[in-house]
DNA sequence: CCAGAATGATACGGAACCGAAACGATACCC
DNA sequence: GGGTATCGTTTCGGTTCCGTATCATTCTGG
């Protein structure tokens, strides 16, 4: 079922969403960061850099600098392709699925506040 | 009335909004810069630097830095404040609102087809 | 007046990210 | 096998953003 919202609405879940991600005290993943997690989450395996950098419309340098940064926050995990070793598997990892809960309770929460 | 969203549904919607913002041409502003923007455009003015570090929680820097950004892309305005010299407002512009309804358009519109 | 507080801007060194180009490793194909 | 294509990474120079400290300007209170 479709969700329907008002200008209004749509900008005060924006704004609250964003205001909770700045004030918190986690380092904020940029704007590409977030995209590519939620990529990887929502969308059926295998990813890979190839891949994603197609779907964002970005460059594959892109994509690496990315994998790196939330790699290191241990959102996510990078793995070589055993049947093509040219391959790069990007996977999940349990702290990348609590993380996006947390943000799915944020945006929940601020909806029922909007 | 209040939104209600499943936690896939609230994940979808981020997830679409997002790619769009990182799929188009236009520079992407930083979760901070977008924050600040909304704030302006949603709260009651009058809106100063000091303000708008305490409610996003941020340093001053922060805050005269993203106007600075902002105002390049005329996004937003700033003037002395007559009464109080030392006080800068900051103002909403042409291009700041329809960068806005951009925005809520694009919200609306993902948010339907999630 | 003048000392001190308040406000926004600036300076500084460092970190992160960018686009473009080049690179090493692997697979494919004739 | 040897040349070529593919894939992900690295390098390069440049830009932007950061936090902290400091600054100039303006107001305020005695």
């Amino acid at each position: 079922m479709p969700l329907s919202l008002s200008t209004a609405q749509a900008l005060k879940l924006w704004h609250s969403v964003n205001l909770a991600m700045v004030r918190d005290d986690d380092p904020d993943l940029s704007i590409r960061q977030m995209t590519i997690l939620l990529t990887i989450y929502l969308e059926a395996p295998p990813h890979t850099v190839r891949d994603l950098a197609k779907k964002l419309g970005v460059s594959k340098p892109v994509i690496t600098r990315a994998l790196d940064t939330m790699g290191k926050f241990d959102l996510v995990n990078r793995r070589r392709d055993d049947n093509d070793r040219r391959n790069v598997l990007v996977q999940r990892t349990v702290n990348g699925a609590l993380y996006l809960e947390r943000l799915s309770d944020t945006i929940r929460n601020d909806a029922k506040a909007v």
